[in-house]
DNA sequence: AGTCGTAAGTTACTAAAAGTAACATGTATG
DNA sequence: CATACATGTTACTTTTAGTAACTTACGACT
């Protein structure tokens, strides 16, 4: 007899999988937080988006805008700006980065506390 | 002046941030989604999260277990069987987990739907 | 006019992480 | 004795992330 995964089990495991997919690296969820937050500049999410690289940077919003997620909105200024803006499906995010931000600050905590 | 990041965004993204470093790569969040579930041996977790390698399992499953996370069991079996079981500070991502899995099997309908 | 700074990236290169396939070890089963 | 299963590990390749320097266009400063 051969042995099955457990149905119930695998259906979360394939949801989680496929955001984990989605959301791999570690900056596109902030990246998404931060323009859950506000729409923003290239600039403005180097500043707040801490560590990350102008090439990884705009790969980030190159993939997160395939995904549509956010759009890129160029300005038509002088000199030109491009604005960053989360999409109406990408706000759908806005509790799970809050769900996130939530155990990071207690796990924080922890850490610090230890 | 020089340009400030926004205080009530940064604590989020640092929060982000940690967790997603703390289960970066694609695996993590599906083994803790199991464990969460029920304990299950090396070879159950093969089985479940669909796609890992032994490699990456034991890698995985070492991290996790470092962070407190899970715990590894040994059993005085013969042979012996190894258990890996969510710990209590482990349970506290059960809601983060379903979290993640509602919005991505909501997500796989989009994608699917399309 | 020349230099500096900012914005929005890109390019070339290096380092780290993930993935693959085969192997190891012990037990149990036909 | 040959085969299979459980629990991994090792050696190797591919993919991804990270770093630093460069680009192009405009604006402001001297």
């Amino acid at each position: 007899m051969e042995i099955e995964p457990i149905k119930e089990c695998s259906q979360t495991i394939l949801a989680i999988h496929d955001v984990m997919d989605l959301f791999k690296g570690k900056w596109k969820m902030s990246i998404i937080a931060c323009l859950c937050y506000k729409k923003m500049r290239y600039s403005e999410l180097l500043r707040e988006v801490k560590g990350i690289s102008g090439r990884m940077l705009s790969k980030e919003l190159k993939e997160l805008e395939m995904n549509e997620l956010i759009t890129r909105n160029v300005l038509n200024t002088q000199p030109v700006a491009v604005e960053y803006e989360i999409t109406e499906y990408g706000a759908t995010l806005k509790n799970l980065t809050k769900t996130i931000a939530k155990w990071g600050l207690n796990h924080r905590r922890r850490i610090i506390g230890k």
